[in-house]
DNA sequence: CGTTGATGGTTACAAAAACAACCAATAGCG
DNA sequence: CGCTATTGGTTGTTTTTGTAACCATCAACG
């Protein structure tokens, strides 16, 4: 029972997100694995903070999609190289704000610049046209509205 | 050392291509999962093997870009589930082909069309030109030149 | 106030993936 | 032939992730 017109792989909008991402997120792994010997997650967490100022867990968890075990992981490993630091909200001993340290800043700074010369490089083989569709329709699929 | 204009998350094509890809994903996930208890991995295996005839595990590696462990065990999995038969190549015993049964190929009808189905509920959003856009990009940055 | 229910966050355990070592079969070459 | 290197594939072990249960703190309502 083969279907009359078989639909191709390389049609599977999911198929084609998931190949692309993984391709460019390995690419782009060497900066921060190799040199701080950071997890992706980590990089998310720290990225998000340097860029986004301090910040609780659950804020990060709900910018950044990432599940609130992941975060806490993340920032255990983050704290344990001294990149970021712990401090209770008195006002709510629930929360924990998180911020990055002048090691954890450095990094970023490192890190960041390097994203957007990768983000450039890779960008550069499109029209504008296209980089502008690319990042509007990626957006709308991650139902990316609000935040990030 | 903040830089002069630092550029937001939302201009990281790999972190929007990773958030797009796994809400899309995840979406789709419930078919598969739910009613016939299979991986990513296993699912994927499944549709290049219905899609493109018997193959060899390494043939599936290379157009899927999935590692061989990975693979091997996903077809271990899809093999218990009597979805799939290895033969051994005669001519060269170092391989085996891998050929859907009759349950499996019914999964992989189902499943296809479901996913055809998803892939064009996903794209409707879009003009007629984004999604020609978007599927340009995305094989060209997976670098999907030739096979899948 | 006191009890119930959210909320932010961590920890314990199970599932899946990454990485490396391995085995069997074959190709290539002296 | 016989030795070494390569190839297709599997298995073992360690990381990483997912899932669920948990703890502490606070909000809301009687």
């Amino acid at each position: 029972m083969t279907q009359p017109v078989p639909f191709h792989l390389r049609d599977f909008t999911p198929y084609l997100l998931n190949r692309a991402a993984e391709t460019t997120s390995l690419d782009f792994q060497a900066h921060y694995k190799s040199r701080y010997g950071m997890l992706r997650t980590e990089w998310r967490v720290l990225f998000h903070l340097g860029r986004y100022g301090p910040l609780t867990a659950k804020a990060i968890c709900d910018r950044a999609g990432i599940h609130k075990t992941k975060t806490s992981r993340a920032v255990t490993a983050l704290e344990a190289r001294r990149f970021v630091t712990r401090r209770t909200v008195e006002a709510d001993r629930r929360h924990t704000l998180l911020t990055l340290t002048r090691a954890g800043a450095a990094v970023f700074d490192d890190l960041s610049a390097a994203a957007e010369r990768y983000n450039a490089q890779l960008m550069a083989q499109f029209t504008k046209e296209e980089a502008a569709t690319l990042r509007r329709v990626l957006l709308r699929m991650a139902a990316m509205d609000a935040g990030d």
